[in-house]
DNA sequence: TCCTTAGTTCAAAATATATTGAACTATTGA
DNA sequence: TCAATAGTTCAATATATTTTGAACTAAGGA
């Protein structure tokens, strides 16, 4: 997999990331994007620790870096949280906003409805 | 795609359909189900003419039939409408008190929400 | 200045989902 | 009794999503 020196843009870390504006956010969309195991996890998390930003890191419970790379890029591209770049790490926040003046009481109705689910029953006594 | 006779399996119309009980009901499966402009633009349908129990074939304007015949067993399949047989067709409700009991206030944020997709735009005047 | 840390991209592979048409069945109304 | 109706299955294809590892970047601390 190796590519030719010169073949690979040079990934130049972005100083911000692209999110959605809150009228472009679709339903179907977002229940799509948290129709899955670990990204509804992932919101469980940050919902029961709202107020505090998250890095990345602190999903790896989760999965992969890899692959929590994508999963959170679906959950900001959806419009359903938000990503601020600190030095060397990303903050992560819900756009509780943005989604309950949407959508009323989905993010509340899906964060209780997520309580005992088995990635976050584990976490449970640390929180 | 002619297939030999006898190769394939006889059809026999079952007499009543799989439907998961309600405490098996997935969150996951359900957003993931409802994640799609097909089947989010049936459920709205259903929830707007609630009481009223709907046939397959109210749904051709979204889709040909043989599509709605697999979305509509994904809707089955995840809990979210049960299907009773009635003679040459099929009468479509949503599980209304399964899913309020298990995840309260999940559909009725979603149906609120769908209010305005697209597909049920173009029925509004009719119903 | 260099190492560690946090997180990325890219390409490939693996897997899952959606869409189609042809062939089919059982019920019902004429 | 027969044709029309409602809806199915099956197999194929098309398409989208997930998961992986290797190579990489930039910030920050020692």
């Amino acid at each position: 997999m190796r590519l030719e020196p010169g073949n690979r843009r040079r990934y130049l870390r972005p100083m911000s990331l692209p999110h959605p504006a809150a009228d472009q956010i679709s339903l179907a969309n977002v229940l799509a994007v948290l129709g899955d195991q670990t990204r509804l996890a992932i919101v469980g998390y940050l919902a029961r620790n709202e107020g505090v930003a998250m890095s990345c890191g602190q999903f790896l419970e989760f999965g992969s870096k890899t692959n929590l790379s994508y999963h959170l890029a679906k959950l900001r591209e959806a419009g359903i949280t938000s990503t601020e770049m600190s030095g060397t790490s990303r903050l992560i926040t819900l756009r509780r906003g943005d989604l309950d003046r949407r959508f009323p009481g989905l993010l509340d109705s899906i964060v209780t409805a997520a309580r005992d689910i088995p990635q976050l029953e584990r976490l449970r006594e640390q929180s």
